[in-house]
DNA sequence: GGTTGCATGTAAATGGTTACATGATTGT
DNA sequence: ACAATCATGTAACCATTTACATGCAACC
């Protein structure tokens, strides 16, 4: 998905400014489903202002830099709209770890538990993050989206915990030992 | 990942060509954890030849195009431990799917389920693929990564099937209307 | 006769990441 | 004193996607 959509989508929520765009991605609502960095949302951001579909205003702080606040505009929900009806494409898991660990035979067995120890700790981390925030969101389709994201992180938690310890035992014990 | 490594990884397990190893992307072991196209993996076959972690032969077959088909040299295998070791990035699952479902309030209703129901459809069709190739996988690491793909998509069927009327249901009637 | 599968490759265009540049404030 | 948070932005670099180019065989 794009970096204009995405901050489309982000601002259809309400106003923001593009570090609180990156925010959500990082620990907001979209955090699970989809990336976006400063080098994407800044140009993006500045597009879409030159097309209409965004508004600007500064906003000056105490003790804190000015702050851009942008507001979607009517012709930006219509095309939020229009790219929102367009087939998605499939969706994909990016997991370095899994493919890793696709080569566990080839690693040193305490790094290979290092490995899933913090992806188990950082997995458990992401639940209790997104747990917390979830009972606000109010639209069906946000609770519908926040409800997967914490089924999708449970499993992975409850997967990597149950096979953790079976994996180590196989790898450092090779088959080849147990079939003689 | 990159493309690289991603070839690397494939050859590790046997020789093949680069379209045999576009098709691992697509359905073989490898197909829920990362992408590759044409255009990102013959210039990393090439690249990886030139560095002397490749070694390629030709082979003529009968009433289909040659192969060029690629084996990993004993320094590709050193490259990939070596890669395989760095701390791997996050996990993240990148969904155009949720991102839309995220605004179901703002899409027509029968568009929502035709979206919904196709996506059940194309995790099952995942299931399947995957169910069905699966008891060959000997490395224990394979068997690993395996199994967390089939719990990933039997969550996202379990979890769209379960939801999906009492999505459908909430956008149809909106909440001010059930509180009154 | 059209589509799919096999098979390789290049080039242009897109788009994103990473690193840099700046600077005040708050917490350790 | 140092790191982190807040805040915006640019530019170089990197990589991938997409489209193009080619061609035979098999199947419907």
């Amino acid at each position: 998905m794009d970096a204009r959509t995405l901050c489309l989508g982000v601002l259809a929520r309400g106003d923001a400014s593009g570090y609180e765009i990156k925010k959500s991605f990082e620990e907001g609502p979209f955090a699970h489903i989809q990336a976006a960095s400063f080098g994407s949302i800044y140009p993006a951001l500045t597009k879409l202002s030159e097309d209409g579909l965004l508004a600007c205003r500064n906003e000056r702080q105490d003790k804190r830099p000015d702050k851009k606040v942008y507001s979607i505009t009517p012709a930006g929900r219509d095309a939020l709209a229009a790219r929102l009806m367009k087939p998605p494409a499939d969706d994909r898991l990016s997991s370095d770890f899994l493919f890793i660990l696709f080569f566990a035979h080839i690693l040193p067995p305490p790094l290979l538990a290092e490995f899933i120890d913090q992806r188990i700790g950082w997995y458990e981390a992401s639940l209790e993050r997104m747990a917390g925030c979830g009972a606000a969101a109010r639209p069906p389709g946000e609770r519908f989206v926040h409800g997967f994201g914490l089924a999708w992180y449970a499993t992975a938690v409850r997967y990597l915990r149950e096979h953790r310890d079976g994996l180590l035992a196989e790898v450092s014990a090779p088959s080849s030992l147990v079939a003689e």
